[in-house]
RNA sequence: GGAGGGGUGGCAGAGUGGUCGAAUGCGUCGGUCUUGAAAACCGAAGUGCCGCAAGGUACCGUGGGUUCGAAUCCCACCCCCUCUGCCA
């Protein structure tokens, strides 16, 4: 959520930026505006009538006590008390469709934020690594997963839907092997520590990390609405700490978890998410970070380079890209993208977004520290996928391949799977 | 699921209709003392909102209600603890 003061304070600069990132939202500022108003000046009224009541009714006290009459200021206090209902009404009336419009204002991108509509403008910041090249037809996960018995999309339809997998035999191993690898490199070599939170989220959450208002239809409601199945572990994982006030010393935190992610994923089948790359269910290791506001753009640089990491322990070719304007989340203020890339796909794939939200989550949540001064003000917030873990497995598969089917295992993480090779 | 108890400031914990934004302790910050620190002593300090300011106002789990006036009384809901049932 904006900072209501950046609005009044200069709401045209404020509209532009908001303009740059596409979208329609930027008109309800002018209302965000004029709810602001109304409300001000309501509170005013109202304090000053309620300032009335308050001294009134001391008066009433001593009169009862000397033993005096007190009905005819009573009936006074009683009219004063009308009207602050209704102003009050008004005020409150105000204050919700203020926060219902604000709730919806996406963040403001970074100052140096590439301007841009979609994702071909996003530049890209470094590579690692080269292509592989193979002597022969490399192929795609899917012809490697039918070939080992790695999974299996029609056991995951049985027994659910389309969009579900289940992994089989060593295929199961391998999920399990990656995410002990990622949780441990994060543990041991990040200072990163590790949580294991619910994967069904109360609204409240699902607001305090922007899911909710605006991306209700994404995820999967339970119980009317009530609870949702966890989108990413960013969700509780960072409302671990809502309307906490912490204090300087608690700070940097950095919270590492595993968590299946649960998306609709509506309307997004085709070519581009084929096999693993885009499912209902999948699982991901998540980082996230709740850092001083001085320090968060810091933070993301080493929070990206610490996903990084898991790419170059794994001997995976990935580039690093900015995301421009148009194409940033709702919440993020910066946001890089890590691509891998996926031979038999032919293409690079997103296995990471390392964002840094600025104050924009912490706001939502009333999550907030002490600083030196003793002020206390809102943290930044961070997070990045550390990584997600099917496209993770798709690259890893389709750069180890061999040509007679079977997959060789980078050396990190053949203690976790015991075995250098998968097949043949 | 059943029975009982409870939710008050960063934490712990008093407070059952007006003088309570709220005792006290811990912790925090400033000072005295000390070479320095600790201890001791003195002092400061809740949060949001409205207001240029002075100041005002709201907030005692959440939402309603009673009342001239609610942390305090009533209703509903949420959460926590203890006991108990079922159970991975």
């Amino acid at each position: 959520m904006l900072d209501i003061r950046l609005l009044r304070d200069d709401p045209e600069a404020i509209k532009s930026r908001v303009k740059t990132r596409g979208g329609e939202a930027w008109t309800l500022i002018d209302e965000i505006l004029v709810c602001d108003e109304k409300r001000r000046s309501g509170e005013t009224e109202k304090q000053q009538l309620q300032s009335e009541r308050n001294r009134i009714s001391k008066e009433i006290g001593q009169l009862k006590k000397s033993g005096e009459d007190s009905s005819e200021v009573e009936a006074e206090v009683r009219k004063i008390g009308e009207r602050i209902k209704s102003i009050g009404e008004e005020v409150d009336a105000a204050d919700a469709r203020q926060t219902e419009l604000l709730l919806q204002i996406p963040n403001l991108p970074h100052e140096g934020c590439p301007v841009g509509e979609d994702e071909t403008a996003n530049p890209v910041i470094r590579e690692w690594g080269e292509k592989p090249s193979f002597d022969f037809d490399p192929v795609d996960h899917v012809e490697l997963a039918r070939k080992n018995s790695l999974f299996d999309f029609e056991l995951g339809a049985r027994v659910s839907s389309s969009g579900f997998v289940t992994f089989t035999g060593i295929g199961a191993r391998l999920e399990r092997s990656l995410i002990q690898f990622l949780l441990d490199l994060h543990t041991t070599e990040h200072d990163y520590r590790e949580v294991s939170p619910p994967f069904i989220i109360n609204r409240d959450s699902m607001f305090g990390t922007g899911q909710l208002p605006k991306f209700e239809e994404d995820m999967y409601g339970l119980e009317d609405g009530s609870y949702f199945l966890a989108p990413t572990a960013e969700v509780p994982v960072t409302n671990l700490y809502r309307e906490q006030l912490l204090s300087q010393s608690d700070l940097p935190i950095k919270m590492t978890a595993y968590t299946p992610c649960f998306r609709r994923e509506a309307g997004s089948a085709g070519r581009e998410s084929r096999g693993l790359i885009r499912m209902h269910q999948f699982d991901k290791v998540e980082l996230v970070n709740i850092v001083r506001p001085e320090e968060s753009g810091d933070f993301l640089e080493e929070l990206t380079a610490e996903a990084e990491l898991v790419l170059q322990k794994l001997g995976l070719h990935y580039r690093t890209i900015e995301l421009c304007t148009g194409d940033l989340g709702f919440s993020s203020a910066k946001t890089y993208d890590i691509e891998v890339w996926a031979p038999g796909h032919g293409g690079y794939l997103e296995v990471s977004s390392c964002s840094n939200f600025f104050d924009y989550q912490a706001r939502r949540m009333k999550l907030r520290f002490k600083d030196e001064e003793g002020k206390n003000r809102f943290c930044h917030t961070l997070n990045g996928s550390g990584t997600a873990l099917p496209r993770l497995y798709v690259a890893l598969v389709e750069t180890y391949q061999q040509s007679d089917g079977s997959i060789l295992i980078p050396e990190p993480l053949q203690p976790y799977l015991g075995t250098d090779r998968i097949g043949a």
